[in-house]
DNA sequence: ACAATAATAGGACGATTATCCAATCCGGTA
DNA sequence: TACCGGATTGGATAATCGTCCTATTATTGT
């Protein structure tokens, strides 16, 4: 039989352990931080043996972007998801404030998953934070896009990295202390602040 | 000749050897964070040999609890110059915001000390963030009394966390961006928040 | 000047790190 | 059935990590 299309097709045997390994990479990223974590702990995680990763990946680097790429992956049919289900542009600003609080549970214990890998990289590793990036410009074109939507011209960009900003200083500080109270607070004043604009 | 008194006497050689350590750790930390730095990157940049500093400090977290008593104290001179220079409360919130933009040069290269050393920290090390925290608590108290001294009661605190909170997202995103426009622009809309309230 | 203490010098430790490699296995194709 | 390439196994690598010793040399208070 020939080889089945990749888009519909059920996963064969290598794939499946290449989407095993990002993706316990990428709750291990999130919860120990891109050094916190191992190349012992990914192969442990997996169920793989040491050498067996090396099949799949070269480097921890590689693993990475793999990582930003499911991120990208996941957080851009998100978006996808959002426009579909709303057509208001609030409507779709409001959907990016209702995932933060929805996700308050691992944001009070683990901090942002796109601030805290940028905050990470940022300090030493200057390659891997341009890539790491390009979550940041994900959704800060997406919210440009409802800004402009709501008749902004010039300043949606800057009204969404304002917004961006805004959601990575409750991600912080709610982490920080580990309050899921604040977030909630602080989330509905940017409710507002959405709402006046 | 007994001990001199130790706020005001010259200090002794081992002095200060222990604080060029703590120096050389708090800047090593904050480029390139805590688990980025090495024992050996300490030693090499206070000029040292490897077992002497041992002399100083038992354990890596030794020096790192070490450096966050610095920080606390350097933090905690500059709170209470402000307090001096300005007798209004509005003006003692605005210099909070000086010494953001005073110091954007950094920010954008490493984003902020307290912010990354928090969000790193708090990944895996709880035990080393709730010391660690100890300076956002710092600023959250200050804050929160300036806010009092506003008129405000219970909210105090509050607007504290609300303004530590849009600074953590303020310098996350410069420090992403590397945009130090950016970062003017959003403080001069935080100086607008602060005069209306 | 002397005894006590502090500081320096330099090597060594086991554990862990990312990375790599050869040998074996297995499933689909010819 | 024989075969071939991807997948698995399991160990080995050199480098680096934090930590710890033991001498030897300065500095200190008396």
């Amino acid at each position: 039989m020939a080889r089945q299309d990749k888009s519909t097709a059920a996963l064969s045997k290598g794939e499946q352990t290449r989407a095993g390994i990002v993706d316990c990479a990428k709750r291990l990223f999130y919860e120990h931080g891109y050094d916190g974590t191992s190349f012992t702990d990914i192969v442990e995680a997996s169920g793989l043996y040491r050498g067996n990763i090396y099949h799949y990946f070269k480097t921890k680097d590689d693993i990475l972007q793999a990582v930003i790429d499911q991120h990208l992956a996941e957080f851009g049919a998100l978006l996808e998801m959002w426009e579909q289900q709303h057509k208001e542009p609030k409507a779709r600003l409001l959907a990016f404030l209702n995932m933060i609080t929805g996700r308050k549970l691992e944001l009070v214990q683990y901090g942002c998953p796109i601030g805290s890998l940028n905050t990470e990289l940022g300090k030493d590793r200057r390659d891997l934070q341009e890539a790491a990036r390009a979550l940041f410009d994900l959704f800060r074109d997406w919210l440009a896009a409802r800004f402009t939507e709501l008749g902004h011209g010039d300043d949606a960009e800057s009204l969404a990295l304002h917004l961006l900003g805004r959601a990575q200083g409750i991600a912080v500080i709610a982490h920080v202390y580990h309050d899921q109270k604040l977030l909630k607070r602080e989330t509905a004043q940017l409710q507002s602040w959405i709402e006046a604009q």
